[in-house]
DNA sequence: TGAAATGTTGGGGCG
DNA sequence: ACGCCCCAACATTTC
């Protein structure tokens, strides 16, 4: 058996696990004594990841990824093409015996991935997957009749309970045999030496360190001010792969075990967010429909009013309001925005403008370098009060007052929004309020160095909650104005 | 991990 | 001293 195994060839099909440590398919390879070759697939025609946050930290964390390969004497295996052709493809050529990779759950990478296991097995390829990106999957956390939850606490609380049974880190990998087969170099890509390789494992460890040293202590009260650097920046490599979630998990573990009371408090607020993202998968896995529409039916067709223009000026961040129009620049340079501010722009979305929240998920997908299909469908869904949370559809947030509360200095307003640098505090999130002097003076004229509202809140939150209301008139009105 | 409207209470001013 | 009103503060209900 052993000296089969020697000479057995494994393809690791890198994707999501864009990674050495720590990497479940990878490891496992490894632990069998199978020559391994890390593939990842590469589509570099024009429509590939256009323009996105998430293809330039891609790229840069394949020039870290092949990099550290190289250091343990292997490197990427680079194919372009899709991977339903290049997976198999790769399979025949380097004679491998099995293609390893991660474990996912969403319905499109899941239908890819049938295609290729019997693309595979019919020359006689073994595909396997492993769980990878969770601590526990979709099956594995089910209430006493053994069905999965649709609520977060119940499943919170059965999480926690079974903590200790989260699957540990890996061992460190020294190593990697890889055999020696002609590959396509990352160096012909012309955007591989531009890349830099601030993203990437290294990285990665990096912050999730500088994280658990300092802002995690106090997270429970800074996590919610997006003016303050109070939260992890791990949700990028996370969806990435460049960590993997039991670092992440174990990691905070450790940081709690010498913890006071105080401590741990912060700490257990820091897993919670984790447990969302466990819970979001678990959703995804069980209830794939929710990503073509509302978890809850009932909500499966309200009459939006879809609006080109509205959703342009909300993209933008032009509405005129502070809070909402900073949140969008952030998001809109940065490839990544505040949690607090993506819930008051996804409220503002659906409940101020009264957009099919579909519109704003699918904008988060091109734009965050954190996307993810899971979580932002999730989170989409719990503001627009149509998911499995039994989220009230009235709870709407007011800009105004979510800014007073999470931005009381105006400190991330002024940051993303510098046309309002010399508006006073008092009026900094709700600057339509100064008189027409006092515009002049902040060097602000609403209208002309900064929009006018495009809507009014107060009425805009009447007309959601009709639209919402158990019998109202149903029926998209628009839903094709919107398409890109 | 909402906000607004409505209800209740209790202290102080005042005739 | 007393009743009355006002209103802030807090609680509850409603959307």
């Amino acid at each position: 058996m052993v000296s089969e195994k020697r000479h057995t060839r494994v393809i690791v099909w890198m994707r999501r696990a864009l990674r050495v440590q720590d990497n479940a398919p990878l490891w496992n390879a490894i632990k069998d004594g199978h020559e391994v070759i890390p593939v990842v697939c590469l589509r570099d025609g024009p429509r590939y990841l256009v323009d996105s946050p998430r293809r330039d930290f891609i790229r840069s964390a394949l020039r870290t990824l092949d990099r550290e390969l190289r250091e343990r004497g292997s490197k990427l295996f680079v194919r372009v093409g899709s991977p339903e052709k290049e997976i198999p493809a790769s399979a025949q050529e380097y004679g491998a015996k099995a293609v390893y990779a991660a474990h996912v759950c969403d319905p499109q990478a899941l239908q890819r991935d049938t295609i290729i296991a019997s693309s595979l097995g019919k020359i006689g390829v073994q595909w396997q997957t492993f769980q990878d990106r969770v601590l526990f999957e979709g099956g594995q956390i089910t209430s006493g009749s053994g069905l999965p939850y649709r609520v977060y606490t119940p499943y919170m609380r059965v999480w926690r309970e079974r903590w200790d049974d989260a699957p540990r880190r890996l061992p460190a990998i020294r190593t990697v045999v890889s055999p020696n087969v002609r590959t396509v170099e990352m160096s012909v890509f012309p955007w591989f030496t531009a890349a830099v390789d601030s993203r990437g494992e290294s990285a990665a460890r990096r912050r999730l360190k500088r994280f658990m040293n300092g802002p995690i202590h106090a997270y429970r009260q800074n996590r919610d001010l997006p003016a303050i650097d109070g939260t992890s920046k791990v949700s990028a490599d996370l969806a990435n792969g460049t960590i993997s979630i039991r670092t992440v998990y174990w990691s905070a573990r450790e940081v709690q075990e010498g913890a006071d009371r105080k401590g741990r408090e912060n700490i257990d607020t820091f897993i919670s967010e984790l447990i969302w993202r466990e819970f979001y998968y678990q959703i995804l896995s069980n209830f794939p429909s929710v990503v073509d529409g509302a978890f809850r039916e009932e909500f499966r067709d309200i009459a939006w009013h879809d609006n080109r223009d509205h959703f342009d000026a909300w993209a933008a961040g032009q509405t005129g309001y502070p809070i909402v129009d900073a949140a969008m620049r952030q998001l809109n340079s940065e490839g990544w925005m505040h949690n607090r501010a993506r819930m008051i722009v996804a409220s503002f979305l659906t409940k101020d403008l009264h957009i099919n929240w579909q519109h704003g998920e699918e904008y988060f997908l091109r734009r965050l370098a954190d996307a993810d299909i899971a979580s932002n469908n999730g989170g989409w869904q719990w503001v627009a009060g149509t998911g499995t949370d039994a989220s009230p559809y009235f709870r709407i947030f007011n800009p105004v007052l979510q800014a007073k509360k999470f931005d009381p200095e105006g400190t991330y307003v002024r940051t993303y929004v510098p046309e309002l640098a010399h508006v006073p505090l008092e009026m900094i999130h709700e600057p339509w309020r100064l008189h027409a002097d006092e515009q002049r003076s902040a060097r602000c004229v609403i209208g002309k160095d900064y929009p006018a509202r495009i809507v009014d809140h107060a009425a805009e939150r009447e007309l959601a909650l009709r639209l919402y209301k158990p019998g109202a008139a149903r029926g998209s009105t628009s839903r094709t104005t919107i398409s890109s």
